[in-house]
DNA sequence: CGGAATATGCTCGTGGTACGAGGATAAAAG
DNA sequence: CTTTTATCCTCGTACCACGAGCATATTCCG
């Protein structure tokens, strides 16, 4: 039963490799599920399912009374031996390590607070956690994936400055470890799970946009992210929609970033520049809440700046729809006539009668997880990934 | 030998229809070549080919001498009675249409200029000359693939202001066809023949921009062009990095459009908006190389903006390389140190040690009609175009 | 309560595609 | 003219999916 290497590379394990990336998108889905959308004849079904099981990939669950007619199908769930991914979410503030399944179930997950913002010290921590996970799960543990609040370049972080980070390699994994290490933004990744598994599901095109300090995000066509030639795309909060006469700590002028979020609403407000622009940002957002005028005021040029500058994306981008998130949906929900004045106002004639909608994401706090685990899985579902899984654990 | 109808839908002709692409992709290539892009067995490349010579896709040419060792390989091209797309290319000022083949090679091409541009003159002038090229051709034409001068989506002409057209359905075939119509925006299209075939060829992701009246282009990620969900992606020139209280006809303010093209060089020089911005512009253009200071001053003005608006959209979508076209290669000619200082202060700082160079693209005036043919034999290379060729021509 | 209707799963024979080894072929190099 | 290099062809083998036929599990309905 030997099989030959090259073969590998041609047609074999594609329909497996099908079912997989079917049952990761669909968590839910029963086996005549996937059957039907992928135009899989029954004993196919039967085989594939065969083999995916024998590998340790996916496992059937008790088939469930649906209330329907008809011989109950089995689900297809991730096997509870299978492979796992690993994720670690670098916050501002905080840090995350989860351990996340086949179909985005989330194994396991820890988190704390940074105790010292240094670099050195946050990844010392990671790297103990991630080998934390690495010692419980063995060779189950097939890539660390890593979303981080900075700017990203080829598995590098550019910049965070949040943390005061400049250029950091993120090291995670004992020097010499196989094991893949990706690293990605974590609005950028936070779109993607949007995209795949949140609001946008279902839209072929999703532009995903969140405020936090400055403005991030991505574009997902067809579930793939839109990332650009090293990684760094989607910070459209440095385009410059704003006043080309101010100057952006990135380096340009005008940048969009200083339009929308605390640093544009203290500006508005008369006041210095904010140590912290996400707290100063809520301030704002409260004060205009509780009517007090000049922050109303403020948190309109906010929200209204925030629209235009979408249906110039919007214009140029043309998504099915604009997933907000962070502190977007705050000025969504405070000043919501202006944001959609700014939107409208921006976009381009024709797309006024239909203009894509500006929706709220709906994953909360663990899309970036979600969305790195999916960046992963992304890796990992191809013929190298599952033929690497084969040696390992056949 | 009746084949099953489902069977189709798995791998059947899969690789095939590698090869076919690769062939198509890369028009000089040898059997050889192509095997091992592919990782083919020689065994299969000599079944594939044996399968595709038999379905009129592709033929072997002989052998050229190539001056090295080794027995020489044939060279995979079009069957002369493959596959044909009928392009036709809709300007300002003139139209083409062209009969391309498998690999981009254009097996005819017809030109003139409008007579009056009337959208219903215009139609019936080319529906004739389609219908002429569907006669000569029969079921070989597969497609027709236009590209025009205006804001496409899906399928319709939304507007093209520089023939006074708007909402305009390009009906070029008789009601009942069968035959695939394409519509895409000429600058899109020209944007991907570049990215393809062009100054791009080996960049994963490249930006192209032209500029004519405005501007326009389009990201092409992989080969595919990000052309948004209703393929009116690619308008970056209404991106609002203008100034806010200018009104731009689309209807929004600000927009990038207004500050680079021939509108902007009038209104720098002083002079009325001019009826015809692209020969004011080529005017505009000839003054400050002949040295005059104020058309120099605003043709600089005018790279700048265009510069700062590159760096703008690099931050965001971080291409490997940017392709510029039309004005955008006499404004780089005529103020290249002003064109780069506004692209590396519009840049965020991290990327200008290495930035995504500017480059010239290559393939002039025919590049929309191979990027409108690229864009149909995208459709026919796929399992159903091959399925529905096998079914007409096998 | 029991047969009909419905939906799904399993078995097995068949066909299509790619592999890989071995030998044949066509050019350049020595 | 022989050797080297690169390619092409033939053929036996393996793998995967199909589809028909039958088995199984549930709901519906009289």
């Amino acid at each position: 039963m030997q099989q030959t290497a090259h073969r590998a590379r041609s047609q074999r394990w594609q329909g497996a490799l099908a079912v997989l990336r079917h049952v990761h998108a669909h968590p839910a889905a029963t086996r005549a599920d996937v059957a039907r959308a992928l135009g899989l004849s029954s004993g196919s079904a039967t085989e594939i399912t065969a083999r995916l099981k024998a590998a340790r990939l996916v496992a059937e669950a008790d088939p469930r009374p649906t209330g329907e007619r008809g011989r109950p199908s089995p689900a297809l769930v991730a096997h509870p031996r299978g492979p796992l991914v690993c994720v670690v979410d670098i916050g501002h503030e905080h840090w995350r390590v989860a351990t996340v399944e086949l179909g985005g179930g989330i194994a396991g997950l820890e988190s704390g607070r940074h105790a010292d913002r240094d670099a050195g010290a946050v990844l010392a921590r990671l790297r103990g956690r991630v080998a934390a996970v690495r010692r419980r799960y063995g060779p189950r543990v097939r890539a660390v994936s890593v979303a981080v609040a900075g700017t990203v370049r080829g598995g590098t972080v550019v910049q965070a400055s949040g943390m005061g980070w400049s250029e950091v390699d993120l090291q995670l994994l004992p020097s010499g470890s196989r094991t893949p290490l990706l690293v990605g933004n974590d609005a950028s990744l936070a779109g993607l799970a949007e995209a795949r598994r949140g609001v946008g599901a279902g839209a072929r095109v999703v532009l995903h946009l969140t405020v936090e300090v400055g403005v991030g995000g991505i574009l997902v066509v067809d579930g793939r992210p839109v990332d650009g030639a090293t990684g760094a795309g989607g910070e459209f909060g440095h385009m410059p929609f704003g006043d080309p006469a101010r100057a952006c700590p990135c380096g340009a002028h005008g940048c969009w970033d200083l339009e929308v979020d605390g640093r544009a609403m203290a500006r508005l407000l008369g006041q210095p520049p904010p140590r912290d622009p996400r707290t100063a940002a809520e301030r704002a957002l409260r004060a205009a809440a509780g009517g007090d005028p000049s922050a109303r005021a403020a948190v309109a040029a906010a929200a209204r700046a925030l629209g235009r500058g979408v249906g110039g994306l919007v214009n140029a981008l043309d998504p099915d729809m604009v997933s907000l998130s962070g502190l977007a949906i705050d000025l969504a929900a405070t000043a919501p006539d202006e944001l959609n004045a700014g939107y409208l106002a921006g976009l381009m004639r024709f797309r006024r009668a239909a203009p894509p909608p500006l929706l709220t994401s709906t994953l909360g706090p663990l899309s970036p997880v979600t969305g790195a685990a999916e960046a992963a899985f992304d890796v990992l579902l191809t013929e190298e990934g599952l033929e690497s899984w084969l040696a390992t654990a056949g």
